[in-house]
DNA sequence: GATAATGTTCGATC
DNA sequence: AGATCGAACATTAT
């Protein structure tokens, strides 16, 4: 479920409440979604404290002052909480207890997401990081989308998408992005204008920073970092809408969903073009 | 019971 | 070499 902007609401919550704080001892509910042994990540993280929390793209790196971090990438369905010490949830995979009390909890339901050691000097090598892109909120990032998109003939939304061009795109702001630009998500990458290129770069960084003011996008299973939904479910204009009217002012377009990549695209072929 | 879901990765095939 | 596609992962809600 997370992209970037609720990926970077949940960092800020974290960095807010865990930031100088220890880790006592840890739990593992499902192994699986460790890349490493359940002992050697008890051991590693017992009275180590948080001494910094990073995001690229839609991982998360939980710094300690060991020098080792812990790589998190929630994929569809994970969940980082802060939370007092009663409330078991139902899909928990592991718990941090705090050493001053609390605790901060991994939930996944669909247990894809995946937990992972890094030496944090070595963070951006790690395998995970190393095939990423430029984060999608720097001003690399967006130079690096219109280079490689004036190259590319595969369709402008699966670019968008491609975590190698640049990090934290997903589903949801890929169909936003390209409405706000008014352009249509199978047109080839390579045969956008440089006035259509322009317009992709502000829409990308438009749609990003509001979803992030307004502490990202709930539509079922999204938490912030202390378990409120975030809000901008209500502003988005075609993800989920197929079949509803257009909201841009003066079109009467109809909302269509179209499948790339056996992903679904929402979009309004009146004024997207 | 079939289908779809905010994501990534691997192997096969151009 | 680089691009692209389908399947796989795991589980729930409709």
């Amino acid at each position: 479920m997370p992209e970037l902007p609720e990926v970077e609401t949940i960092r800020r919550d974290l960095e807010r409440c865990l930031l100088g704080r220890t880790i006592a001892s840890v739990r593992v509910l499902r192994a699986s979604v460790l890349q490493c042994s359940p002992r050697r990540l008890k051991r590693a993280l017992a009275g180590a404290t948080v001494a910094g929390v990073r995001r690229h793209g839609k991982v998360l790196l939980l710094d300690f002052d060991t020098d080792q971090s812990l790589l998190i990438h929630l994929r569809m369905t994970g969940q980082l909480l802060v939370c007092g010490d009663s409330a078991e949830r139902r899909f928990t995979r592991v718990i941090f207890h705090l050493a001053d009390g609390g605790r901060l909890a991994y939930a996944d339901c669909r247990a894809l997401g995946r937990l992972e050691f890094v030496r944090s000097d070595r963070a951006g090598a790690s395998n995970s990081l190393a095939n990423l892109g430029p984060d999608a909120l720097t001003e690399a990032g967006l130079d690096r989308l219109l280079v490689v998109a004036s190259r590319r003939r595969t369709p402008i939304k699966c670019l968008l998408l491609d975590q190698s061009v640049l990090a934290g795109i997903g589903n949801i702001y890929a169909s936003e992005i390209l409405n706000l630009a008014r352009l249509a998500p199978d047109r080839p990458a390579n045969s956008l204008s440089s006035s259509e290129l322009s317009a992709l770069r502000r829409a990308t960084h438009r749609v990003l920073t509001a979803a992030i003011d307004a502490r990202g996008t709930t539509l079922r299973d999204f938490r912030t970092g202390t378990g409120e939904p975030g809000r901008y479910a209500s502003r988005l204009r075609v993800y989920g809408r197929e079949g509803k009217r257009c909201l841009r002012r003066g079109c009467r377009g109809t909302i269509l969903r179209q499948l790339q990549r056996q992903r679904s695209t929402f979009w309004c072929a009146e004024c997207q073009r």
